[in-house]
DNA sequence: CCGCATTTGTGCACACGTTCACAAGCTCCT
DNA sequence: AGGAGCTTGTGAACGTGTGCACAAATGCGG
């Protein structure tokens, strides 16, 4: 589309994107098609149809479409995206090309578990700092990080850089937490805690609740063990990440 | 509003509300409300209004009372509702008033996170079976529970009961387990892996997506430093548990 | 017994998201 | 060079979700 545009996908970005206004929902399948393009360039594929893509990333066809023409125009009509290309500019949308500072507070069960996934290397994420209020963790390593104490988040927070918050701490301490770090400057908050986060407008907060996931399951177990099922012909298989 | 109602609030107990058709949006945000009014309830509160009931779970009061009226009038003018009452309602409603037993597939880090974690108790569920296919873990016990081997799946699910399977197996492994699944007739799955299960429509799969979930985090994240922010003025304080 | 303050339940309008259907554009083959 | 066969990008229809605004209903105080 440029007038020249190299065979190196790198030659013709622009800035980022349309700088307005890619819908929400939008945003959220967006990593989903990043990770089926990584799977996809695994296997040696260099080019591919939105019907195929679709179909990899669990969509309709035309949604991807139209998801991927709110960053441009990619595709090649007659032939497909090219998987190395596509995954540059997605990338470069949703910041996966930087690696990205984590810091988790709380390193329990979860937190820990967190701390030594490796998948977050992969999806452009480094765990760079973690937190605990416990002393007999204080101190001691996952992974080669140290875990620092609570009372020295505002110091923890400048020496590590972390720019995104994971909270695996209990419920009851899930607010002070937020508020903490809030005023510690952080403005990207991931929950686990089941609580809602009252935070200011510019924080961004997203919430995983394991707990509610299951109910929404038992839910629809329940309707169709009622024999409510299957009475009705629409289609029930679900795949949630942000809402429905 | 029936014409007996006593002060015990099982006694007004219908069939499953209904009968049909709640909107997805709305089971999805069924279980927050659930989960607010347990917290009110331990605070010794009786009766709570749409709007403080709405700052608890986080919701637009007007949505949260369109949302309930999917269940029954199950409120009073003027006064507001009874939480012990509503709590019943939702709670029959969604099904967590029985207890859901629950296989976890998988006892890596995350598996055995999920298996200790003691949240699921007071949410309605309960982890009946451990299974995994590395024959060092198999056998032993983790809260009591011994992990029994991937190729007896089909008698430990008879044994066990369980109606809901959680996924916590490498990504390469879902797909073949969740056919496994299927196959043993399991209708309900919640899947900790990054790939896109593919099942029956009759098969609830719900997805649960951390580095998703950074990823969407890190695109805000980047727009704010890209001094795109605070250009505008809507709201970005996102919470998010489903879809939207 | 009546009027007032309060809160629910819901009709309605609007915004957002999804899917269809098709013109525009590209490649390849003859 | 030209047409055949695909595939993208998008206008338009449709469906779902959200939030306002208000009538209906309840309790209370005088
Ligand atoms: N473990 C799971 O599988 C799971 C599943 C669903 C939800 N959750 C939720 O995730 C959260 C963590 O779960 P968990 O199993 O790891 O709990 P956990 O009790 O094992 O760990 C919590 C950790 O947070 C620390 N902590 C407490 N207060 C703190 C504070 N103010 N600042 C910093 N650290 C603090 C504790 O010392 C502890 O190490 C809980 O809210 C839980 O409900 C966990
Ligand atoms: N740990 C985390 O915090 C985290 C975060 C995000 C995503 N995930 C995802 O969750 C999944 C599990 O993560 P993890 O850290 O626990 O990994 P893990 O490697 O620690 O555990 C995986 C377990 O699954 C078992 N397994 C492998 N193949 C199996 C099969 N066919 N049947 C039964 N069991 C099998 C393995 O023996 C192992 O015990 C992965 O897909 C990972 O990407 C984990």
């Amino acid at each position: 589309m440029s007038p020249v545009e190299g065979a190196t996908p790198v030659a013709a970005a622009g800035a980022t994107a349309v700088a307005k206004g890619i819908p929400e929902a939008t945003v959220a399948r967006l990593p989903g098609y990043l990770r089926a393009l990584n799977h996809l360039s695994d296997n040696g594929v260099a080019t591919v149809s939105s019907g195929d893509l679709a179909d990899e990333a669990g969509v309709n066809p035309a949604q991807l479409r139209k998801d991927l023409s709110h960053l441009g125009s990619y595709g090649t009509r007659g032939v497909g995206y090219s998987v190395a290309y596509l995954r540059f500019q997605i990338g470069r949308e949703i910041g996966s090309a930087v690696d990205w500072p984590v810091i988790i507070i709380g390193v329990g069960n979860l937190g820990t578990a967190l701390a030594q996934n490796a998948d977050f290397g992969s999806r452009g994420f480094r765990v760079v700092a973690l937190v605990d209020t416990n002393s007999a963790l204080v101190g001691t390593e996952i992974d080669g990080l140290t875990i620092e104490h609570q009372d020295d988040l505002r110091r923890t927070l400048r020496d590590s850089g972390a720019r995104i918050a994971v909270i695996t701490t209990p419920p009851d301490s899930a607010q002070a937490v937020c508020d903490e770090l809030v005023a510690c400057g952080i403005t990207s908050i991931l929950n686990f805690a089941a609580t809602v986060l009252s935070a200011p407008h510019e924080v961004t907060v997203r919430k995983v609740d394991l707990g509610q996931e299951l109910q929404i399951l038992a839910y629809h177990e329940q309707r169709k063990l009622d024999g409510l099922w299957p009475a009705d012909d629409d289609v029930v298989a679900v795949v949630a990440g942000e809402a429905p």
